[in-house]
DNA sequence: CGAGTGAGTCCGTCAAATGGACCCACCTGG
DNA sequence: CCAGGTGGGTCCATTTGACGGACTCACTCG
């Protein structure tokens, strides 16, 4: 299929939409995230397609979210490791997570996040930074900020 | 293409991904969740082509995120309307605006989110709710809650 | 009476996802 | 010393969806 691009979208959302926003993509990032490095084990957990995967990694180092690294010379081995920015796509996959267990998982959640050092089970939650306060889709806008009087 | 399903996994990462990681979804709950309700309006909006959206609001439709309803009867006429679960996708794409501000922009943020009341810059973050810290994908683990010792 | 609106459907073309085989340099066990 | 892995891919045929664009059909408005 013939695939429309995002990335030069003004909208952030758009942006983001363009990178993420295709099925493999969060379940690629949530393995390199959570501690797979290396191709076969990335392929043999998802069951994905290998030039399939081939093909994400290679759009994850181009725009530098995870760093191709040759780990041994004879023969030249390579694996990848997230960046500050692939970590901080942890974010978007934490929210990802909440809302499939609260909106889209019928029996009580059977996997769950916990914190490796203390043991806690970890529930991602949004708010505002500037006021602390959830998210209101309904009160929420959009301006340019060139010119706040157009509503984009 | 065929394309591999994911509502079925245990990962709610996995299940939010087969809804959301679509190129389009994203961008056609921005403009639900923004207020615009109507085929032609989001068509238009986005330059998406009609029968991607058709069967993109079908989806929407199907798992409960919009509600399709008859606004008028002579002719038959319907709009899309989010409901609750739809407006707690919102905080999904609060965060993947966030990102994409800060990581995928070159410029300073064109655009921004206010709220409508106060006029103020919307900024989302993302923290643990039991902690109130931000997420660390390195100290994050999953496990099974039918069983501990199980990592996922 | 003719144009426009709203919410779609239908069609041909093109490209990406998929399953599966293949590759090749090195390492390991017997 | 040779067979069988292992690691990180590439190549191929098939299928399916995205795309652009035209068409529909029941009204309503001027």
């Amino acid at each position: 299929m013939r695939r429309t691009r995002f990335d030069d979208h003004q909208c952030p959302i758009a942006r983001t939409a363009d990178l993420l926003a295709d099925w493999w993509m969060p379940l690629v990032l949530r393995e390199l995230l959570l501690g797979r490095r290396r191709f076969n084990d990335i392929q043999q957990a998802l069951e994905i397609n290998r030039s399939v995967l081939a093909q994400r990694l290679a759009r994850l180092v181009e725009v530098g979210v995870v760093e191709r690294r040759r780990y041994q010379d004879h023969p030249p081995r390579y694996d990848f490791e997230p960046t500050d920015k692939g970590r901080a796509l942890w974010d978007v996959l934490g929210v990802m997570w909440q809302f499939g267990e609260r909106w889209l998982s019928d029996e009580p959640a059977a996997i769950e996040m916990y914190d490796r050092r203390t043991g806690e089970r970890i529930e991602p939650a949004v708010i505002d930074r500037n006021t602390g306060r959830p998210l209101d889709p309904t009160a929420t806008r959009r301006r340019r900020t060139d010119d706040p009087s157009v509503i984009a």
